[in-house]
Formats: structure tokens, sequence, C-alpha cells
DNA sequence: GTCTATACCCCGATAGAC
DNA sequence: GTCTATCGGGGTATAGAC
């Protein structure tokens, strides 16, 4: 039996066999990829099947279910983008870290259109939604300030809020650049962190 | 016949017979309550014919399909918002018009929690989403400078970009306002319109 | 351990009876 | 005008071949 994914429950992370793990990787990149091409929607397991070259049932033998294969393409997804935010985030001086959060991130999304439709989705995603994305985020600012020299007992910006501006900002310039290429989303880019900026060490 | 939606094509408006026009206000009626508490996807053309008493079939009499009717829905729901809105933004000057419509966006959606979700389904909407929904936004924010006196030739901020970001704020705020109750969307969308001020009369 | 065959039920859509 | 009957297609569950 293998139809257990690892990651759920409290249980021993069970050795994969290697066509199992193969397997995996296979259906996790041609779902990935027809998601970013048809949308979630227009992705049914038969397409995914076909797409591997296995039946719907092989498909559903190696994932509970087509959600939890949907779920694991979007981890997938998210994980690049993580990797390279936190790569970015990390080479920056403290005070300017908030600003290279909102860079890599946008840039991140511009080099890879492929990804950026799947990404979406998992974060937009009605169900787990409730992920609290904006407390990275809300943890470099809170940095930032304090890097600046900014008198802790100053009255500030709720960062919670700032952070989720800021994200839901992020998500508004990628998705506008996603239906008309020609908008840069680099100079968005800048002038959400000029305005981030403003705010933060005002 | 009824079953062309009289709004599509360029046909004159049919007149509709009573029972349908109250058919047609029930079903909306009936898949706006549905969708704001179960989502699109939970939301099956049986369930909502069940809970308007009638069958499938005479659903997709009165609606060409499924998707015809959730589109009323949203455009139901929105119509609500847009008006609130609207009438907050002509009764405020020029120059405080971008605030008032943050205010009044974030105000309505709070008091019509249930219709938030049909409005962010509707603004989500993977098909018809080039709606330029920024422009009016753009269009309140560049007659706020003029009526601040700004000069016009003085570089400002690119008002399509920053239009994005204050809607993807919002966006953000009342979805974190949904998930977290306790989290007060007035309080943030007064940091929102401080973020605005800050970046449009600098 | 990996996969195919098959069958099930629910969904959206259509044709045609009443 | 309204509904029944039915269809193709989707996701899922199981039996069992190899």
């Amino acid at each position: 039996m293998a139809r257990d994914d690892p990651r759920s429950q409290g249980q021993e992370p069970r050795r994969l066999t290697l066509t199992e793990q193969a397997r995996r990787a296979q259906l996790i990149d041609v779902t990935v990829r027809l998601i970013a091409e048809h949308g979630n929607a227009g992705t049914s397991l038969a397409r995914i099947a076909e797409a591997a070259g296995i039946t719907k049932a092989a498909v559903l033998y190696h994932f509970r279910s087509k959600d939890a294969l949907v779920r694991a393409a979007h981890e997938s997804a998210l994980t690049g983008l993580v990797e390279h935010v936190g790569r970015a985030v990390e080479s920056a001086d403290a005070e300017r870290a908030p600003a290279a959060y909102v860079r890599s991130m946008v840039g991140y999304l511009r080099e890879h259109p492929g990804h950026t439709r799947v990404v979406i989705a998992a974060v937009t995603d009605e169900d787990r939604r409730s992920s609290e994305r904006w407390r990275p985020l809300a943890d470099l600012m809170a940095a930032a300030r304090r890097a600046r020299g900014t008198d802790p007992d100053a009255r500030g910006p709720d960062l919670r809020t700032t952070a989720l501006i800021v994200g839901g900002g992020i998500d508004a310039i990628v998705a506008e650049h996603l239906d008309h290429p020609d908008y840069d989303p680099v100079a968005a880019a800048e002038e959400l962190v000029a305005m981030l900026d403003g705010v933060l060490f005002s």
C-alpha cells in the first residue's frame, strides 16, 4: 500500500520506493503544468492520467484524491517561491528586508509565469487559507523598524494590517501583469516599496 | 421561450412574464445565499433547485446554464456594493473622494458579510476578470490631486498601480476579517487611507 | 508494489412529454 | 411554461491481474 501521504498524520514517514517517488514527482509536475494552462476546474483526473500515460485509478493509487494531488501541486509551486524569497531576504540587511521581500516575490512570479497561476490558486484557495501569510512580512517590518533605530514605543502602523495590504498589493500587481503582459510589474513593485517605506519609516 | 437572458445579445429586452420575473429573482436570491454559505463549488444546481422548490431542469429553463445563474448572482451582489460606494464618493469633496471610496467599500463589506463572499467570488472570477476595476479609483485619485492644486507636471505615482495596490489591500483586509472576525477592518481601512494619502499628497 | 478494469454516484445539460 | 427522463463526464471506490 502506498495511498498514505507521508506528510499527513503523525505517522513515521514511511519510505517510498523509487518508482513511487518518480511517479509522484511526475504526477505533481504534470498537474502543475495542466493547472497553469487550463485552471483547476479545467484539469480533470482523466487529463492528468492521460498526460502521465496511466489511468485515473493509477493516479488515485498514488494520491488519495484529486484534491490531495492538487494540494501537493500547490505546495510544490509554493516551495520554489518561498525559497527564492527566503534567499533574497536573508541576503539583505534588516532595514531593507521588507523591500527585498516585495521585489523578490514580484520578480519570481514575473520570471515563472507558468507557476504563477498555480501559486495564486494555492494562496486563493477557499479552504486552507487561514495560513497567516502576513506574519513573516510583519516580522521583517518590525525588525526593519528596530534596525532603523525607531523608538520602540513610538506609535507605528499596525504591522499585521500593513503586511496584509502589501500582500494584497503584490497579488493585484501580479494578476494585472498576467492579464496585461504590457503592464510592468517591476516598476509597480518599486511603487509598492515606496509606499511601504513611507509608512514604515515616517 | 424564456431562455434568453435579456441582458445578453443586442435584442429587444423582451418582456418577462410576472412568474418568470419572480422566479428569476427568487433563484438569484437563493443562489446568492447558497454561494455565500457554501462557496461556488459547494453549490450545485440540485441544491439551488431544492432550495427554490423546483427541479434542476426548471432552474435551467430560467437560466441557460449554471454559469449564467452564478453570473447573475454576482451581478446582483455587486450592484449593492457599487451603489453604496457611488453614493459615498459623490457626497465627498474631490480631495477626499479616494478615502471615501476605501472607507465605504470596506464598510459595506463589513455590514453585509453575507454578500461579501459572493462579491469576492465575482471579482476573483477566473474568467471575466479583465474589467479594469482599478480605473474608477485611479480617476478619483487624479481628480483629488488636481483639487489639491498639485502641479499637473509634478512627478506623481502611477495611479493605475496605486489603484491596483489599494484594491488588493481592500480585498486582503476584508478577507482577513472574514477568516478572523476579531480583526477590525475599519481600523485597517484607516491605515490604508493613511498610506494612500501619503503617496497621493507627498 | 503497481496498475487496469469496472462500476458507482453526483453534476450539468438537453430533448421531449405534459 | 414546466418538469421527467436521460446522457456524457467528472471524482471515487474496489477487485483483482501482474
